[in-house]
DNA sequence: ACCACAACCTGGCCGC
DNA sequence: TGCGGCCAGGTTGTGG
């Protein structure tokens, strides 16, 4: 579910609650979650850690911590996290649970228990094979020329590429391939200049209306505090199927491109 | 190098 | 109401 623009916007929001506080152990009743170390190291190398910040790396949530460790968290479909008093009564879904020394709790609620949590002394080992993170100043549009141009694949299944560029997902590929008036079937290297410098602007748009607009709600996405997203009120072609293009007023139409549900304007993406 | 497809899970929705 | 089939914001592995 949450891409970029709604882990950054968890993100923003955990900060407050937990910057500075201490773990003290964790519940799980679906291990599998865990990916490293095992259950047991996890939670005897967790404890006694204060979160000294919170910080986002394409769709992964990071949480350095005092003892150098950093616990990573990637909420892949459909996870979310709460900060809950003690004595909460725990949802169906939630499968797991971080403790802190003052009672609070933070809880991993994931319905298709695909999210997955790692605790690492060295989080490179996870991150290091992520691309440029879009909205970065450092990613310039002659950056994107040379991710597009030196390889020859379908567009929009590159964009989906983490390897590639870090944080974009099916939502907003569709949603700037549309802003840049290009068609997610094109080969890669087939690009002009312009067009690049177009799909520069419009994947930087896309996120950024994404953030200001506290993520996409069109299911299970809540933020932290229980909130939907307002990005869906914003949606030109995804999830906009046989609706009038907000530009040309063609039905918007949809195929399947990389295993992904992908929508367009057949008028204005040629 | 690139692509298609299945797998990992559960629930919601649609048609019958 | 119930049931089968299909769909879902992500990623990884396999085989062609």
């Amino acid at each position: 579910m949450p891409e970029l623009p709604e882990v950054e916007t968890i993100v923003r929001q955990l900060r407050r609650p937990l910057i500075g506080r201490t773990f003290s152990h964790i519940w799980t009743d679906w291990p599998r979650q865990i990916v490293t170390p095992d259950p047991a190291g996890f939670n005897q190398r967790i404890a006694n850690q204060t979160i000294t910040a919170i910080e986002r790396r394409a769709k992964y949530l990071l949480f350095p911590l005092s003892q150098g460790d950093t616990l990573l968290i990637h909420l892949k479909m459909s996870g979310q996290l709460a900060v809950v008093p003690a004595g909460e009564p725990r949802s169906k879904h939630t499968h797991l649970i971080f403790g802190f020394t003052d009672g609070a709790q933070l809880r991993f609620t994931d319905t298709r228990k695909f999210g997955r949590v790692y605790l690492l002394g060295e989080p490179a080992d996870i991150l290091g094979q992520l691309g440029p993170e879009p909205l970065l100043p450092s990613f310039t549009i002659e950056q994107l020329q040379r991710l597009l141009t030196s390889r020859k694949r379908t567009l929009k299944p590159l964009l989906l590429d983490q390897t590639v560029i870090a944080g974009i997902g099916n939502i907003y590929a569709d949603e700037a391939l549309f802003y840049a008036g290009v068609h997610p079937g094109r080969n890669s290297a087939s690009l002009t200049p312009a067009e690049i410098a177009r799909l520069h602007a419009a994947i930087q748009k896309a996120l950024n209306l994404g953030i200001e607009r506290q993520g996409a709600t069109i299911s299970m996405y809540r933020q932290p505090d229980g909130r939907k997203g307002q990005m869906q009120d914003e949606f030109v072609v995804y999830d906009r199927k046989n609706q009038p293009c907000k530009q040309c007023q063609t039905p918007i139409q949809h195929f399947t491109l990389g295993g992904r549900t992908t929508h367009f304007c057949p008028q204005c993406q040629q």
